[in-house]
RNA sequence: GCAGGAAUGGUGGAAUGGUAGACACGAAGGACUUAAAAUCCUUUGGCCUUUACCGGCUGUGUGGGUUCGAGUCCCACUUCCUGUACCA
């Protein structure tokens, strides 16, 4: 019989709706193990081959751990709220939700037909009200919370009101905007408003002036995980620096647990690195530099304290409060010319130009620690960011110093016994300190290391400043001027922002006449008839960024109807966390951290048990797409084969991967793809026209797109997920090749075959061989699986029955372990086997099968024989021999004659079990 | 620049420090077929030797090192990928 892989995967996948054969519940007592992908966001373009890639991984992993006997939770859903689909509508005035409905249906529809274990029962949308009620309301929490540096946790906000009425900011360690000093009495004197501004500079949700990402041409702002080198991530429109009253969170606050607990997860090295690196963290000194004839100081932030006797000035940040107080009259002029200049460049245009440019002040501070006067300039290589905004700037030792003392022709002073400072400066952080003395600080001689904590030492006792670590993490920009996103539970009465109370939730996102800002400027919602709450007060315009929805999620999974709460106790003590989280590595600076962030907060507010979100983590690979290439004799309508192009001046053309088999052209078709090639003429090799190839991402414009719907329909899902598997490591990028699907095609016809043949009836006791070959199989299986080696547990599978063909094997029982080995890999087949097996239930729920190393063992070991390490012969040696029987046996082999000719061995090295060397 | 990773046949890729190239694709030859598709069998890193069998040499980006033995470990270099970038 025929190996029909449609009827077969119709029917099976029927009877697992039917018997809602995925459906998890809590099931107390039982190990529960929780796998979770990275939810997609619904395109218009739907899947290609290359989306299921992860998915497959991990249904394989949970289908494997749910035969291992645990409870297993797999669900799946849509990151519903996005850019695209308010771009579509904006263009074409249809609703949102009506694009992202339309493209969620044809998702699942193509998620169904590769036969996933996804438990849709629990599947959540994060525009649903249902589900972003509790986005809304994590916010409120955030807003009604502070950070207690002290105690490194969230604590209600109240309490630091408490603090505040009674103590003013004594004692107070929190997580601030900027630092503040008041009494008891200045704050039981302030006004409301006074108190409200005051607390926000302490809030995790807080509404603040900073510097944002503003892009134009989308119309609104941007995290920095959105923005790569100056434009947008989403249409690489350019993205400008601006300064705009935003809501925020104060992710900064967690930087010191998001950086230690990436210890206790498992996460790859890489992934780890690149979240330590976004993080960043540097320890360094604050120091205070006094200006000439002012009263106040100016503050920097250094990691290089021992180079404190070669700064020869100072700069500012252009946006630093302090410019304009430091500006003299004869510099105003220059200055403001050199500020309106920066402040009209984009991001992009400041990084692709990066010229030395910048201006002087005017003015004039003393470094602390060698007491000489140093000028204060302002550039714009110095950001306001990081740091205080101001740096000391040591060009002998600074590359970025360097350039700008050399451009402005000031003084550079070397620091370093050795090193050359004439054409470049010296930032390496080794060697013996020179020219670093006065009276009351000796560096000379020391080691940079030393130095660098003599210093810091100087700096603490003599006041000068402190020690500090800083961090790179910035706070997250959580506003954005659209209208597909969550709208914040704020409204402002009397021009203090409130929350709302959370019974009110969800606050729901309102209908609006258009989805583009309002003529004077505001955002959509500026639209929306009665965006005021029920006491008629305004209520907030803009919404919540993309990964406000997607940041708890994993969390609404483990209870996603309950009305009462994001997840009830119950429920996140049984499923805790997401035991193996499975998605790209594009989310490792974003997704990541702001989920991490977000867990991290709910478990200082003590609403989930786990610190860490995300166990164990794996990146899958993109596959990318392999275009095809025909190559036109420049100026005809000719094409010459790829084996002879070099011969005429041509150029390369994209054709349809559809219209190319094995490389070879469809001649036919390519005439009637495109009118202009109808009367195309071919020079050909062989009798053929070979094309070229090039491999490259994905997509419609490269007409290199494989659906996976074709592949399933022609081949069968369980093809599909082989082959998928097959291609290579999951987590490496690796090209697509839709002509290598035919061997996993075979491979399951052959399996499909040699079932067919056995008789049913008849259970056998397995052969040796039979033993061997399936003990082996599981063995391997079990490990690869483990270790997310796919690739090689599909070959095994190959291997396998290869060798049972090879024995003329019909025993039944290996059939069964078979089916349920392959049962994660090609779930449809195995049901199938399974059910003809005579077997209750479905096979995902069968015992994993465990293999028996004494099924393994062999009488006899090969030993390769070695001389020199080179091997020349096998030999075959009883298992039970001792290293002086291997040794005797390999030296009176017939071989070892020949290699020996007559020499007596220096030395015979023999590893039981490996290998015989023989040294002559 | 910095950080992380990679480099193995025509291709995708296998190899706890122990027979390099599993498995698959492609290719070549053959069987079946009127023919094609499908299926099955054989060969398939390179070079040399041989009528054939049998053999031999060489080979995992480059150069060194450790080791009885290195694709694997160490050092240096080259190239490529991925992330990040005026972070003081």
């Amino acid at each position: 019989m025929e190996y029909n892989h449609r009827e077969i995967e119709q029917r099976w996948q029927q009877y697992w709706r039917d018997n809602e054969t995925y459906r998890a519940t809590e099931k107390p007592g039982k190990k529960k193990f929780y796998v979770l992908d990275m939810f997609p966001y619904p395109s218009g373009a739907g899947l290609h081959v290359g989306h299921p890639l992860g998915y497959i991984a991990s249904d394989i992993y949970s289908r494997f751990k749910r035969q291992q006997g645990f409870n297993v939770l797999h669900p799946m859903g849509y990151d519903a709220y996005g850019l695209p689909a308010e771009q579509y509508a904006i263009q074409t005035g249809q609703h949102p939700e009506k694009t992202t409905m339309a493209n969620i249906a044809r998702y699942r529809e193509q998620l169904d037909k590769i036969g996933f274990s996804f438990d849709w029962s629990r599947e959540i949308r994060t525009c649903d009200p249902e589900y972003y009620k509790w986005t809304q309301w994590a916010f409120i929490r955030m807003f009604n919370s502070y950070y207690d540096r002290k105690e490194q946790k969230a604590r209600p906000i109240s309490e630091l009101v408490a603090h505040f009425a009674e103590k003013g900011t004594e004692g107070v360690d929190a997580a601030c905007s900027k630092e503040l000093h008041f009494t008891a009495a200045e704050w039981n004197a302030m006004s409301e408003k006074e108190k409200a501004d005051t607390l926000m500079n302490y809030r995790i949700a807080y509404q603040g002036e900073t510097m944002v990402n503003w892009c134009e041409a989308l119309g609104t702002v941007l995290a920095n995980d959105e923005v790569s080198e100056g434009v947008s991530v989403r249409g690489g429109h350019p993205v400008e620096q601006k300064v705009m009253n935003q809501w925020c969170l104060r992710v900064s606050a967690y930087a010191p647990r998001l950086l230690d607990d990436l210890n206790t997860i498992e996460w790859s090295d890489s992934l780890k690195e690149t979240q330590r690196n976004w993080i960043g963290r540097s320890e360094g000194a604050e120091m205070r530099f006094p200006v000439v004839g002012k009263d106040f100081d100016l503050e920097i932030f250094t990691t290089r304290a021992d180079t404190s006797f070669g700064v020869t000035f100072m700069v500012l940040a252009p946006e630093s409060k302090y410019v304009q107080q430091l500006v003299t009259p004869e510099q105003k002029e220059a200055v403001d010319a050199y500020l309106a200049e920066v402040s009209h460049k984009t991001e992009r245009e400041r990084q692709i130009e990066k010229k030395v440019s910048g201006v002087f002040t005017g003015s004039y501070a003393v470094n602390p620690i060698s007491g000489k006067e140093i000028p204060i300039w302002v550039s714009d290589y110095v950001l306001a960011g990081y740091g205080t905004g101001a740096i000391m700037a040591v060009p002998a030792h600074d590359s970025r110093d360097y350039a700008f003392a050399k451009h402005f022709n000031l003084p550079i002073i070397p620091l370093i016994e050795g090193a050359d400072v004439s054409e470049e400066s010296f930032d390496a952080k080794e060697g013996k300190m020179i020219n670093s003395a006065n009276e009351k600080l000796n560096l000379n001689g020391l080691e940079v290391k030393e130095a660098i904590a003599k210093t810091k030492r100087f700096i603490e006792e003599e006041g000068i400043g402190r020690v500090k670590v800083n961090y790179r993490l910035r706070d997250a920009i959580f506003s954005r001027q659209r209208y597909w996103g969550e709208p914040f539970p704020v409204y402002y009465k009397d021009g203090i922002a409130h929350v709302m109370d959370e019974s009110d939730l969800p606050l729901m996102l309102p209908e609006v006449d258009a989805y583009l800002p309002t003529s004077t400027g505001e955002p959509p919602l500026g639209r929306a008839k009665n965006w005021v709450t029920k006491e008629g007060y305004p209520i907030e315009l803009c919404t919540m960024p993309g990964f406000a929805g997607s940041s708890a999620y994993y969390l609404r999974y483990m209870d996603p109807r309950n009305n009462d709460a994001l997840v009830s106790k119950e429920a996140d003590e049984y499923w805790r966390n997401v035991d193996l989280y499975v998605g790209g590595s594009e989310h490792a600076t974003g997704h990541l951290i702001y989920s991490r962030f977000w867990n991290k907060f709910l478990y200082d507010l003590g609403l989930v048990v786990e610190p860490e979100p995300f166990r164990k983590l794996v990146n899958q690979g993109m596959i990318q797409g392999r275009s095809s290439f025909v190559y036109r004799v420049k100026d005809t309508n000719t094409f010459v084969s790829k084996g002879l192009k070099n011969q005429y001046d041509v150029t390369p053309i994209r054709v349809d991967i559809n219209m190319v088999s094995n490389d070879v052209l469809d001649i036919d078709k390519f005439r009637s793809w495109r009118p202009e090639f109808a009367d195309a003429e071919f020079i050909l090799e062989d009798g053929k026209y070979v094309c070229g190839y090039a491999v490259e991402k994905m997509s419609k414009s490269m007409f290199n797109v494989v659906n996976p719907d074709d592949i399933v329909d022609r081949y069968g899902a369980d093809t599909l997920r082989l082959y998928e598997m097959f291609l290579g490591p999951i987590e490496q990028s690796k090209p697509w090749d839709t002509n290598g699907i035919d061997g996993a095609n075979r491979f399951l016809k052959k399996l499909w075959g040699h079932f067919g043949k056995l008789d049913l009836s008849k259970r056998e006791p397995m052969t040796k061989g039979e033993l061997k070959t399936m003990h082996k199989l599981i063995k391997k299986v079990t490990q690869d699986i483990e270790n997310f080696s796919f690739n090689t547990s599909v070959a095994a599978f190959m291997v396998a029955l290869n060798e049972l063909t090879a024995q003329k094997s019909t025993n039944v029982e290996a059939m069964e372990i078979f089916t349920r080995l392959i049962a994660p890999f090609a779930p449809h087949l195995a049901e199938e086997f399974w059910h003809q097996l005579g077997k209750e239930g479905s096979v995902v729920d069968s015992e994993w099968p465990v293999y028996d190393e004494a099924n393994l063992k062999e009488d006899t070991v090969k030993y390769p024989v070695s001389f020199n390490g080179k091997t020349r012969f096998m030999l075959d040696v009883p298992a039970e021999a001792d290293k002086a029987a291997v040794e005797a046996a390999a030296l009176s082999a017939p071989d070892a004659e020949k290699w020996l000719s007559g020499k007596t061995p220096k030395k015979v090295i023999v590893v039981p079990g490996k290998i015989v060397n023989i040294v002559i």
